[in-house]
DNA sequence: ACATTAACATACTGTTTAGTATGTTGTAAA
DNA sequence: TTTACAACATACTAAACAGTATGTTAATGT
């Protein structure tokens, strides 16, 4: 009996093989650091190998820049940003997504932290031009806080004699100060704390 | 002519050498991360060798460990929460130290964080050991700001009605979150923005 | 003075690492 | 249908890595 070998053709996608493999990256530094991953461990979360990896990125250091560009920036705008645009009132939005995305997960999601945030701390004092990349993520975010803001006030629910910009800034600031917070302590009793202070905040900015 | 062999008598101790060696790992790991940073990378800027490292401590883990238990947490405390003591107003005490330590600091000591919260970000996720000392560090912190708000409380600076524990939650987070942006955004402007709005909150406790 | 041991130094090991050299094959154009 | 090359796969390398085995000597007690 003559075994049926199966040859399995397999198909040749420059680009969707560059996001299987930002994908399974993201996952394993997201939860294991950038420099806590090997190549190695990516390319064995993915269907291919590393012939693959070196040639969509000449170093493991460009996979990480194009991590914060193609993955982490749009990812962070989209779960942050694109969400305000629903609700009427800026400010409550901002809000009702801390609560629903902080405060409603599972400590086991808190415990990695946030995807920018992680590489903020770990990668920018390390590469410069892993700090330009994270810098320009993290602006395009306030960027996008502050758009939201000056709507708010144009609508009459930010006070007029504030900075969006400024508000924007320590918007994100608290953002990343919770996550940083959480991962220590994924007590609800401390998001709580973070989350009643913030609102006092915006008690003081609102119109 | 023959040549004098110098032979340096070395002395030894057992605390001074972990001191060393401690202090050559905080630097490295506070510049570079704990999982960037090799034994051999801190066993070369301190005066011992390989054995003493391993004399001292059994894996590469328990430095962390005792990096945290032994350096940082007293060092952030004598940063952040001595200090404050001087200060008849605690509050005030809080924002003048923001103010000198982070908005004074040159923009080359800021890029590098602060030392427990690279840690919490870079470690708590990745080993559970290092997440519990990293978190009774933080507390450490916390209830160090508690008791100082208490304080502020009993000399009538703080309102009533708000709780210590909460605030001091806050006020740490902020803390983190300050380093956390101005370590990809090393403007004062970012910096002046952030420490406005914190202001702006303390407006709303203070009695 | 001598023995004992703690506090190191030195040399090594197996594994993991980023990166490379080279081979193979799907695919598109001519 | 053939050709050419891009899109991979495979096998390798030199360096770095955490940790170990073993040697040496300063200090301490008797």
């Amino acid at each position: 009996m003559a075994t049926a070998k199966k040859v399995v053709k397999k198909t040749r996608n420059l680009e969707k093989s560059r996001k299987e493999i930002l994908d399974a990256a993201f996952w394993e530094v997201f939860t294991r650091g950038f420099q806590g991953v090997s190549v190695d461990d990516i390319v064995k979360k993915t269907s291919m190998t590393k012939g693959a990896f070196y040639h969509q990125f000449p170093t493991k250091l460009d996979l990480g820049y194009a991590l914060v560009d193609e993955v982490i920036k749009p990812m962070t705008y989209a779960r942050w940003i694109d969400p305000l645009k629903e609700f009427e009132n800026p400010l409550e939005g901002i809000l009702a997504q801390i609560k629903n995305l902080i405060g409603k997960a599972a400590p086991q999601e808190l415990q990695y932290g946030c995807p920018l945030n992680n590489l903020v701390q770990e990668m920018a004092p390390v590469d410069k031009e892993f700090k330009n990349r994270l810098e320009a993520a993290l602006l395009y975010w306030i960027e996008g806080m502050e758009q939201e803001l000056k709507r708010a006030k144009k609508l009459g629910y930010l006070r007029d004699d504030v900075s969006a910009r400024q508000v924007a800034h320590f918007v994100v600031m608290a953002h990343e100060g919770f996550y940083g917070m959480l991962k220590a302590l994924p007590d609800p009793k401390a998001f709580n704390a973070l989350y009643d202070s913030l609102k006092r905040y915006f008690e003081t900015i609102k119109a």
